[in-house]
DNA sequence: CAATTGACCTGTGTGC
DNA sequence: TGCACACAGGTCAATT
């Protein structure tokens, strides 16, 4: 499932092979993939021909290509957004390699290259073509947080709100707007390695548990983005097709009845929002009070 | 306004 | 064999 490291091993795919090229034109195999382009499919394909694509950028989950004639990205410059939703993936491929099962996207470029494919099995993700705001994010992005792993995201400004909500740490931890580019494994990953549990109420989390919370999820980030990503069942493939490896070192998600790494309980698996929470359940007991 | 729930979507695996 | 169903889960609209 893609989360931010993953996505950011594919923004660094698309800085290397598209940034820079200039699309020729666009072909969309199936609409539902540009929906949240409100104009509609053709003005999407209309926005990107003979356009040409700048750097690569992401915050949280999302990436974007700024199309730029020249220089930096400017306020009111529009963008390629991108979301992979659960099983987008973005694809570098030869023009005469024969269509994905699931291709949804074409862009093909003037220079006859390798073109850029989105294919999504679960039409969770899609594409769209979006001014930037003042920020320089693109419009869509506006209630979308600052990631950990951005320079700007403050801290402090982060214990304060999560102290100001009344609802459960993991819960937290997903919201978008709050915090982003955490889902459902790298927020399992956090709480193990914080030993905390996924339904401690975030009023009670205290200044320097707060710190520390910080600093397991950009640590668990950081190496798997060292690691390529994060893949269980080939949805999530970097630019070029292949899969990260992480999984081997996830120590809670998906290790359902495996011995804890740090204690040796076996780990369990609780129903949680409509999905699973990996947890060891000695080293992160259930608060008393708190039922979320 | 904040929190919560359901809908969206399809391939895979399991049980009957 | 075939069918029904649970599951994977990020985001957003609708509801409380």
């Amino acid at each position: 499932m893609p989360e931010l490291p993953e996505v950011e091993v594919v923004r660094r795919g698309l800085a290397q092979w598209v940034s820079g090229r200039t699309v020729d034109h666009v072909d969309i195999a199936h609409p539902r993939a540009v929906r949240r382009h409100i104009a509609g499919p053709a003005d999407f394909a209309a926005r990107l021909a003979g356009r040409r694509l700048g750097p690569a950028q992401r915050r949280g989950k999302y990436l974007w290509l700024t199309l730029v004639d020249d220089g930096d990205p400017r306020p009111g410059d529009e963008a390629l957004l991108a979301h992979l939703g659960m099983s987008g993936q973005l694809l570098v491929q030869p023009p005469q390699l024969p269509a994905e099962v699931h291709l949804r996207v074409t862009l093909t470029f003037t220079d006859g290259g390798r073109q850029l494919r989105f294919v999504d099995q679960r039409t969770f993700g899609g594409l769209a073509v979006e001014p930037l705001t003042l920020d320089l994010v693109p419009a869509a992005l506006a209630h979308i947080a600052r990631d950990p792993l951005d320079a700007l995201f403050d801290d402090e400004a982060f214990a304060a709100a999560l102290r100001r909500r009344r609802t459960g740490l993991k819960r937290a931890l997903l919201d978008q707007t709050l915090i982003s580019g955490v889902g459902n494994i790298y927020a399992d990953e956090t709480l193990w390695r914080a030993r905390q549990h996924y339904a401690r109420a975030t009023s009670t989390v205290t200044a320097p548990s707060c710190a520390a919370l910080l600093s397991h999820v950009r640590a668990v980030m950081t190496e798997a983005l060292a690691q390529g990503g994060t893949s269980f069942d080939s949805l999530y493939v970097n630019v070029n097709g292949e899969s990260g490896y992480f999984e081997r070192s996830l120590d809670a998600y998906g290790q359902e009845g495996r011995p804890c790494p740090r204690c040796g309980t076996p780990i369990r698996r609780e129903p949680f929002m409509n999905r699973s929470s990996f947890l060891c359940p000695r080293c992160q007991p259930r608060p008393r009070a708190a039922h979320w």
